[in-house]
DNA sequence: AAACTTATTAATAATAATTATTAATAAGAA
DNA sequence: TTCTTATTAATAATTATTATTAATAAGTTT
């Protein structure tokens, strides 16, 4: 199976390198439509698949919805509970340590997602 | 606003506390309704919503849908990527070095959830 | 213990996110 | 240029979850 460079999949993969705000799919979708009108939500969508599978990206589950990251670092995200906002922080040892403590189980680890929940700064703030 | 204790919600929380297998709502529905033919899977979510909210369960989102757990441990996940299985591992230090070293970013975190992604045994061994 | 108040439930209906289907299109090879 | 087949567009279908509302029942008050 080869994979084709086709201009939609070169959209939706620049897009999402040229952001840090872990887009959804639907939110991608809004994006590309602009330079490419007949592209339709479902190819968006088969596309973050592909490039989640290849580990070209990180495919994130959020809020009963999936976010997608192409910063490839060992990193970390902050999920406020209140306004929802996804912020990265880079905390590579934290990432490295877990690697470290988990080697056993019979368990083959190809990722790790760490995600803290809480309140963010400005939700904070407000209140 | 008061917390009722019904029938409904105590079949819902024990069951969860005696299997730690991670079970979905739709799981946990066709459990308790053995015992409680009348209940609805609408009740059987807004309890899991609601116990998450109280801090009482834990709710993860693995493979596009939430499972609940209610271990209140320290512990962290294991989710194959191939047959989808969840198991715990009680690595303590590991949430509490995360912990400890996010201590940053005017983030008020009150969990965190790490759960690591690859193939365990049995898929490791079947290939 | 009967009456009262209101959180909770049952029984839907509705929504939101994601995936499947299929004929048409277009990348890249021959 | 022609050919092959992965990919896309245009739906349709599914799946998980949440909303609505009248009826029920927990726990309180009388």
């Amino acid at each position: 199976m080869d994979t084709r460079v086709t201009k939609q999949r070169k959209y939706i993969l620049d897009y999402l390198k040229s952001v840090k705000t872990h887009p959804s799919a639907e939110m991608v979708y809004k994006k590309i439509i602009k330079k490419e009108p007949k592209i339709t939500l479902a190819t968006v969508y088969r596309n973050l698949n592909l490039l989640a599978e290849q580990g070209t990206i990180i495919k994130l589950e959020i809020n009963g919805e999936y976010r997608y990251d192409a910063d490839m670092n060992f990193h970390q995200h902050l999920v406020c509970k209140k306004c929802g906002e996804i912020k990265d922080i880079f905390q590579e040892e934290i990432s490295k340590y877990a690697l470290n403590k988990v080697k056993t189980n019979n368990f083959k680890t190809t990722s790790i997602k760490i995600i803290f929940e809480g309140i963010c700064d400005s939700c904070e703030k407000e209140k």
